[in-house]
DNA sequence: TTGCAACCTGGAGTGCACTCCAGTTCAAGT
DNA sequence: ACTTGAACTGGAGTGCACTCCAGGTTGCAA
């Protein structure tokens, strides 16, 4: 049981101290360990929640959504089918996102090929 | 030519009549003609522009990024290389953001097939 | 022992992209 | 003539997710 430094954890997660401050703030991840002095010390449990919300934030989950996430895991196993039903639920929108997300995108490269008969034309 | 009214804009555009004023108040959308009473009129052209924006803004661009677009291209035909290397490089960066999404999104599901392990064990 | 970087706190500030509001005007239907 | 609803303006307000700040510890290296 190692655990980080703040500047470890945030190098690791990719956040910000800031950032991981804040999380902490509103409850999203638990209360962080402190060393004697009152400094962080994260564990791997924190770091994996970390990965976990990195992961849900890039997907586009709302902050409030992953609080909701974070609680029904604090709140024990009995709320195991009720966290998988709201990642699912997620795991939908996501798709339905990367959908349109290629659509958009192929509309762009249409109009990026449209441009290729004006700036080389013919 | 027939000229759309701001709901029917909205409504063709998906943006909403505020988002609308507020495009063409801060110039991304180019000045949009008046009724004799000092309606708006869209036109064929104010529509395309608006799709190509839906387009854009759906990929993640920003506003400010838009209105440099929208600006070459008032500049004149002179610009249409910038203009092109400007959607080209945004179109790299949705593939990049494309590649992240679907990576997180590996993950996601991994993380939900691992949830049936304990929902329904064995 | 002194310097300095990393860390702490509470709270204020930021940036983005809208969204809402109050008060007014206008066009068209009944 | 009157009502209704869509549209107009300038400007204020909102929600989200951080990000920054001031002022104060602390741990460690030289």
């Amino acid at each position: 049981m190692p655990g980080y430094a703040p500047s470890e954890a945030a190098r690791r997660s990719g956040f910000s101290l800031d950032t991981l401050r804040y999380y902490e703030k509103i409850g999203l991840l638990n209360e962080v360990g402190r060393s004697s002095s009152g400094r962080r010390v994260f564990t791997d449990d924190d770091l994996e929640w970390l990965v976990l919300f990195r992961c849900l934030r890039d997907t586009g989950m709302p902050i409030a959504e992953m609080c909701r996430y974070a609680e029904l895991a604090r709140a024990g196993e009995h709320t195991v089918g009720e966290r998988q039903a709201l990642l699912a639920q997620h795991a939908g929108r996501v798709e339905e996102r990367m959908r349109l997300l290629q659509r958009q995108y192929d509309h762009l490269q249409a109009k990026i090929r449209f441009y290729d008969q004006h700036v080389r034309p013919r």
